[in-house]
DNA sequence: CGTAGGCCTGCTCATATGAGCAGATCCGTA
DNA sequence: TACGGATCTGCTCATATGAGCAGGCCTACG
């Protein structure tokens, strides 16, 4: 485009949205007809010289969430912009929430994992989301935790807000030796609850890294060595409990046989899973969960989504 | 509004203008009548939520002419935005030497000042923005500068790109004494260049800061010592060379004695007086200039407009 | 309990806008 | 110079949109 043409679209920008007027009046002030005042005016947003944001807090990013959808054949994804400042986590939790509270058909059974993420989700779902849905933890985490409570708290406070009832898995995470882990399994609150976790009409889980600040560490359910062998075998990250590649396969079968809670096929075969994930570190667990269909609906913050959606990975 | 109809009209904005969805469409996938979209997109308007900006080195800030057209009665004002790194210089000079070429009608005798300022405006002017125009210098300024002939360039380049023909005033900006200036009046070849400056259909002209910087000082008409002696009398800057108080006034009628060029009075009675000004520094001559009814056009940066809109002054 | 006033909703209708088309104009090539 | 293709221009017509209006609903107050 010409220079002159060029300026001539950036006066009929602005005289169209800063002044509000209509484009045959730019055409009789600036001595055109309308109809090219009109094409100007495409120029002009077509070269990105008009700017058009949405600025909210709850803002989202339909483009990235339908190339999400696109690339990894997801049922939804809702991405959320970040601004310098805000908490990423916070606002992905509240988009969770939103997205939760909007889900139809609302499920009667809600598979949850727990975490600080989930905690926050909990947190921003408001009262009344839903009326009388049985939360239902499907991995261990119980008591040997630094902040007791928390995964119980959870689920507590999503099924409280929904009026419905918390259904928490009386084990912890990772057992000691496979056969403490069958024989947990084995016990009939356990396995009731199990069964109930692997009925649920969806799921709700987020992911952990694979380094010396994952809470199985902080929670005593591996040490620190432990990890860095596990990143040393190709570890990403994990989901419910259970550690991951970057393929998505399960990294050390002896320790997953040591692993109480849903399998990760559950998750795969299930028909609404909701990943929920934040933050740079989480990127490449992130990459592992939705190339290798973990979830079905992924709900994240703007900078995560792009690192998705980068080619030649 | 209510929280949830404020988050309904971020989804409408979106669907609006991230996807170009009709406003039918949106009430079809909103669940909404098309009337309601309609509103809630015209709240999200509103209520900045949709945030549109004019992304150009030549985008103006129309809101804040209309504004200072309405506060100092001008016929017309130019103000460019200036992003951070921007030189709002050579962006108001631009925006000058735009407008210039745009007047109508094309003035057959253009009367003009010199500076730096005015120097980027000609430097900015296109080849062929008229055609036979007659530059008349309306102040002496030549010989004791240190960039000899900067002034004369000024009035040089202007004239060439216009085809048409530059008249210098063959004369220092400030006498030594009253006589001397008288003097130099009476010659023929002044008093013929002043005549044809006073005969100008137009005229173009910046301002100069009071303080030590002036090119005054730098010429060597004034001492630093004049200036501050100047200032302390409530100097804010010059125009044509002519010292001013913030209210428009001669600070000394002395020294306007002995500098040689038109009148302020002549500016004030112009059917067209443009005045380029840019920059923090220039805050107070510009608000001196337009309050005292010395421009009937004003050309400035964003800030500038914005410091001259402030209450209270 | 009744009612006036304010707000919201869904409509009609006039207007603004974009898609698509035919003729005009420009430019390079034979 | 003549020709063919590409681009530009001004139009028609269908559609999208906003203004304005009447009726419904909610609330506060007598």
């Amino acid at each position: 485009m010409s220079d002159d043409t060029e300026l001539l679209s950036v006066r009929v920008a602005e005289l169209y949205y800063e002044e509000n007027k209509t484009q045959d009046e730019i055409g009789a002030l600036l001595g055109i007809t309308r109809w090219k005042a009109g094409r100007l005016l495409a120029q002009a947003r077509e070269k990105g010289i008009v700017r058009i944001q949405i600025v909210h807090p709850r803002a989202r990013r339909l483009g990235l969430e339908r190339a999400l959808r696109e690339r990894f054949g997801l049922v939804e994804a809702v991405v959320v912009p970040v601004a310098d400042g805000d908490d990423a986590q916070s606002r992905v939790a509240q988009a969770a929430a939103d997205h939760l509270a909007a889900l139809r058909p609302v499920p009667r059974i809600l598979g949850i994992s727990w975490g600080r993420t989930l905690q926050d989700v909990a947190g921003h779902l408001s009262d009344g989301w839903a009326s009388g849905v049985r939360v239902v933890q499907i991995n261990g985490g119980v008591s040997l935790n630094r902040r007791p409570g928390t995964a119980a708290s959870t689920a507590a406070t999503i099924a409280h807000k929904a009026a419905g009832e918390a259904i928490l898995l009386p084990s912890p995470a990772i057992l000691e030796r496979p056969e403490t882990k069958r024989a947990i399994e084995a016990d009939r609150t356990v396995a009731a609850v199990m069964s109930l976790a692997a009925q649920a009409s969806a799921y709700l889980f987020s992911a952990g890294v694979a380094d010396a600040s994952s809470v199985h560490v902080g929670s005593g359910y591996l040490t620190a060595d432990d990890v860095a062998e596990l990143v040393r075998k190709g570890a990403v990250g994990d989901v419910v409990g259970r550690y991951i590649e970057a393929d998505g396969n399960i990294v050390d079968p002896a320790l997953d046989e040591r692993t109480l809670g849903l399998g990760l096929n559950a998750l795969r075969s299930a028909r609404t899973a909701i990943f929920v994930v934040a933050g740079q570190a989480k990127h490449d667990i992130a990459r592992a969960v939705v190339t290798s269909g973990l979830c079905t609906v992924l709900v994240t913050d703007e900078a995560t989504a792009q690192a998705l959606l980068e080619e030649n990975r």
